[in-house]
DNA sequence: CGACATTCTGAAAACGTTTCCAGAACGCAT
DNA sequence: ATGCGTTCTGGAAACGTTTTCAGAATGTCG
């Protein structure tokens, strides 16, 4: 290795190793002369501190994990994306994992994580997630952060902080948009029917329904596993079935994509034969004719509020902040809904 | 902490220190016996050892770095996600760093990585890296793999090893395709006019005119900052210009959808007033009425190569495998081109 | 001029691991 | 029994830091 460490900065500086260490590090007594000597040696001589050497001593990596179902989603992607930027920030450096949605990589991860002494943790776990690794997760005694998913119930005590999307609370919004309109057989497919973000769409759709006193038996509800799968098969069944519903509540970045293309296969126009709503993170939604009408939430914000969460536990221990955020979903209104057809 | 340390494992197993390490580590000589002790008293304690502490002995800290300039772009966020699943298989974790084309940011995030002593880096280096940041990836001795852009030109040894894609024989098949059709106007919107996919692209642009023996004012280049723009005014702009260009190559994430849309506030039809040819990794192309014919390929199977590749060298020094990977790309036949109209 | 508080400095311990080296145990032939 | 080679084991050094603690230098005041 040609690497230099302190202790040539330190010989190159005619000081002792512990003095140099302090003059770096701004310790509490260190005359003026000395700093200015240690700082000019440790330059000249180019020196980078060792992190894994500081890291050993101090306990603290200067790295948080995030362990997310598939980096390649633009969902989690903006999330990551804006995480690293915070943290970065903060001079941590960010190791992501995807799971792929298996428990196994799952939990290997998390003890890869625990292994390397992370300092904190995101984590997006996905369906099958067992509570061993939960508590893999937990063991290392950095703090985590949970991203729109549910805590585990049987946690004792503190609940874990989370980031959360009022899914609940934008799936009603569309819903009852819909039903203005006047359509009264409405079908949701969703992703995800076992995580959270897939329970309160279906739960506010519900909702929805309950508060406008309409029967329930308009309501379809289509679980999809991922929201990467294109619901193509599943849209076909949806319109062929009679009465086939007037609209189409298609909450997924490719399940929009099969849906129109199914509507096309049948000769549906939208939003003339169907109304069709979706989620207005992509493209395709506001580029396509007629530009799709829209849930709408703030990746980003995601990412940026989780990492700050984190910081902040960091900072003050697990007293400090809020423990929970709940970001809004707004409803953009663009021109793929209408009335229902008249019969 | 109540983090239990091979000390502990040792003492339970009631053999030394060294020993306890051996037997975990499979060292070279171990008696059965000792072996068996130590692994149920490891195993009893729950110990995980401290890749922290091994790192600092071994100088292998078991993490790749990779830098590119925006992960929640589809096009890294493909290539990071298969890079990660190839090298997590291998034993490795990947910290990732956006650099969102900052050079100060790059070079931070080349320090950070250096100081972390990681065993390796993926890089996709942004237009304006300067010489110092190369240096610093350099600089601790980790092999880099480049994705999909030119080595620095100085490099006075060893040439880096790189995943390259095929653009500039895309561009020309794209081009030789319109021309064939008959076109002879053709605008190129492609990002990065100073990085390497878009200097390619532009190549083989101009060389599918040359070898057709064609005038080459038709071919007119339109670069963008980033793939993610949209570019949407400069594509009115071309819409507008007289003689206006029969056919679009739109080589980017976004900018397809900006083409499209200012297409179609001139209300000219795809691909009837005007051909339009893109990428082809997104839903928006796929699902477009019409499809949209577009260049493909394969992003998953560079970061498996960039992963595969660093891998060797890790194992082998710097002397094993191949350095250079160029990677195909297709002209996928869909609906959005067709012969000029007739004037 | 001596005592003492104050600021600064250096030696050494610690973090948890791997690995070198010397020595112990053992078997086997002399 | 002694010598010797082989296999195994334990003590200790090393990796590069930070941090504790005691001691050195410096100044201040009686």
């Amino acid at each position: 290795m040609v690497e230099v460490t302190i202790r040539d900065v330190a010989q190159a500086a005619g000081v002792s190793l512990s003095s140099a260490s302090r003059a770096l590090n701004g310790g509490r007594h260190v005359s003026a002369r000395l700093a200015r000597t240690v700082t000019a040696a440790a330059e000249k001589l180019g020196y980078q501190p060792d992190f894994l050497a500081r890291s050993l001593r101090t306990g603290s990596s200067g790295m948080i994990g995030c362990l997310v179902s598939d980096v390649a989603n633009p969902l989690y992607a903006s999330i990551v994306q804006a995480a690293e930027t915070r943290l970065r920030d903060a001079g941590y450096l960010l190791v992501v994992a995807n799971t792929a949605n298996d428990p196994a990589r799952e939990q290997a991860a998390a003890v890869a994580f625990r292994g390397r002494r992370l300092d904190g943790i995101l984590v997006a776990p996905g369906s099958g997630t067992n509570d061993k690794t939960w508590r893999d997760l937990a063991a290392g005694g950095a703090p985590v952060v949970i991203l729109d998913r549910d805590a585990p119930d049987d946690d004792g005590e503190a609940s874990w902080p989370s980031v959360l999307v009022d899914h609940r609370g934008g799936a009603r919004a569309a819903t009852r948009y819909l039903i203005g309109l006047g359509h009264r057989r409405i079908a949701l497919l969703t992703p995800g029917a076992r995580m959270r973000p897939g329970r309160e769409r279906i739960a506010g759709f519900h909702e929805a329904f309950a508060e406008a006193g309409i029967d329930a038996a308009g309501a379809r509800v289509c679980p999809q596993e991922s929201s990467m799968d294109f619901a193509h098969g599943d849209a076909l069944a949806l319109l062929d079935a009679t009465p086939r519903p007037t609209a189409l509540i298609a909450l997924g970045t490719r399940i929009l994509a099969g849906a129109l293309r199914a509507a096309r296969e049948r000769r549906l126009s939208v939003p003339q034969d169907l109304s069709v709503l979706s989620v207005g993170d992509t493209d395709l939604a506001a580029v396509h004719a007629p530009a799709i009408t829209a849930l709408r939430w703030n990746l980003e914000e995601i990412g940026r509020t989780a990492a700050e969460m984190l910081l902040q536990r960091l900072r003050d221990g697990a007293g400090g902040g809020p423990s929970r955020a709940l970001l809004p979903v707004d409803l953009v209104l663009r021109e793929s809904c209408a009335p229902p057809p008249t019969p």
